[in-house]
Formats: structure tokens, sequence, C-alpha cells
DNA sequence: CCGAGCTGGTTCACACGTCAACCAGTCGCT
DNA sequence: AGCGACTGGTTGACGTGTGAACCAGCTCGG
């Protein structure tokens, strides 16, 4: 357990571009959200959601296995954007335990309004800026190091 | 403005993928260093950058510098690694009115423990599953999207 | 049909980040 | 020397994420 096995010059590289990159283009993204739309990279995702569902509401089960959340967090976030009137949450009719989350008009004019700011934003900084081929490869990597991840994940789940 | 151009299948593959990845692996080697060593990602980050220094401390100003973290952020943290033993701080002798921060043997144990382990996970993660053209490619690809991104913030600072 | 266990949700305590206000010490200009 | 601007640092309010405890309703085997 003691060979570390530092990374070489071109793996250094790599990696320090990677999380640089993570941390400048997380930030970037949810300050342009933030001032242009008012809205979180959170709530941008549970709108997105919600606006896509039929009629516009979901169980917060189904949301929260899409976004892959824990329950309590989506439990207050929902909490804090009802509040907000971006979202409203009913008892549901067939499961006496559970609610029904909708999205308000005002949550569905944010969303639409925001939706396409935040495709310019990708492009701004991401999308436009790279070539054809890097595009592949982004997209190649990041399925691997998913799939890695996922393996990973599975392995210590089951002993 | 109201001419979206969304992506193309190539871009959305892309551009999902690096999200995807991006909060995947954070959270990958978030819970990893958490779990093994009791650090977070970023009393990680501190203690690195202080067991580099000379002397193993550092006024605090250089070190949110060198993090790019707000002031505020990098007093608030410092305040509970000095808690937890990792740091400590004491009265700068040249200036009055600063502070000085200093790596204590406790943290410098955990960090030294916990950096070859970070590396082997980035390996495990990432860096071993891709081929050296893939290295090269995102490496080349964060450096792009660093650069847009400090050019975008530039011409916001100055109107 | 009834109790054990599961499931959907909420809540609490805590760690963490942002922003703005604030304080004291330092610097620069006259 | 003195005053205003700047700088290093702390603090408090608030939004957000994690983990665990908790509760009510559902479900399934005996």
């Amino acid at each position: 357990m003691d060979e570390p096995r530092w990374l070489d010059e071109r793996e250094e590289r790599a990696w320090r571009g990677l999380m640089a990159m993570q941390v400048d283009l997380a930030e970037f993204l949810d300050r342009r959200l933030r001032t242009r739309s008012g809205l979180s990279g959170a709530d941008y995702e549970v709108l997105a959601h919600l606006s896509e569902a039929p009629e516009g509401c979901v169980r917060p089960f189904v949301l929260g296995r899409h976004l892959r959340w824990e329950k309590g967090r989506l439990s207050q976030h929902l909490g804090r954007m009802e509040r907000r009137g971006l979202v409203t949450r009913d008892p549901c009719p067939t499961d006496q335990r559970g609610a029904i989350v909708a999205i308000t008009p005002r949550g569905r004019g944010l969303i639409e309004a925001a939706a396409p700011q935040h495709v310019a934003d990708a492009r701004e900084a991401v999308v436009d800026h790279l070539t054809p081929d890097q595009l592949e490869a982004l997209a190649a990597i990041g399925e691997t190091v998913r799939a890695r991840l996922a393996a990973l994940d599975e392995r210590r789940a089951e002993p």
C-alpha cells in the first residue's frame, strides 16, 4: 500500500486540467443561472424535469430517482421551492403517505426563460470552442469514467 | 435573443457526458477522501498547500489567492480546521492585523496518509482507464475551457 | 387479519459556500 | 503628521448538501 505511483507529466496535466475545469465551470454556470434567472442549478434541474413531465407533476420519489438525489435533500429543496412559488405539493390521492409535486405557472415561466440561456452558456463556455473531434473525445471520456464509477459503486454495494 | 440553437446530437452527448461525469466524479472523490481519511475535499486542498509551504505555514490571504477562495470562506474553514486540530492560527509578527496559519503534526500526518490514496482514487476512477490520446485531449479541453471562462470573467470585470 | 418489515416523506443537526457588513491596521498623498 | 483609501481578517444571515432518526402508511407471509 506504500507504492504511490504518482502521476507522470501527461497524467498530471490531464488530471489538474479536469479538476480545475470542473470547479470553474460549475461556478460559472451556477452564477449565470442565478443572476440571469434567479434559479440555482438545483432549481433548474427540478424544474426541467417537472416541465417535461406530462401534466407537469410527478411523485417526489420518481423525481429523486431521476436526479439521483437523496430523499432528505429533495424534500428540503422542494420545501424551499414551494415557499418561492415555483412548485406546489399536494397529497397523493392513491397513496396516503405520498405527495405529488407540480410546477406552477411561475415556475414554468422561469424554466422556459432559463433553458435557452443555459444552452447559450454551455455553448459560450464549452461547446462552441471545441472541435468535433474534441466533442467526441469528451463524450467518450465521460462515458468511460461514468462506467468506472458505476462499477466501483456496485462493488461497494455487494461485498 | 429568441434563437435558441439547441445542441445537436454530438454536442448533446458531450455536454451531458461532461455534466454527469462532473457530478459523479466529485461525489466519488469526496466520499473516498472522507471515509478513508476523515478529510473533506476542502480540507485536503488546504493541507496540501500548507504541507508544501516552507515551515508549513502561510499567510491566509496567500492561501486564499492560490486556492481562489473568498476570504470569508477561508476564514470560516480555517476556524473549523483549527477546532479539529489540523491547523493553528497565530498573530503575524510583521503585520498586526494579519494571521499566520500553520499545519499541525496531526494535520501533516493526515495529509501524508491521504495523498497517495487520493492519487490512487484518481487513477482508479479516471487516469488509468484513458488512453494517452484521451489524456492529451482532456488536458487540451481543460485548457481551452479555462481560457474561455477566464476571458468571460475579464469581460465582466471591466465593462 | 395482523404484525414485521418496507417505503415515501419529513425533520434535525451539522458541514459547507456566498454575500455583505464590519473592524482594525497599513499605505499613500499632501 | 493626518486623513482617506485600501487590505487582511472575522462575523452573521442565509441557501444548500449529508446523515440519521423518525413517522405514517403500505404489503406480504403466516
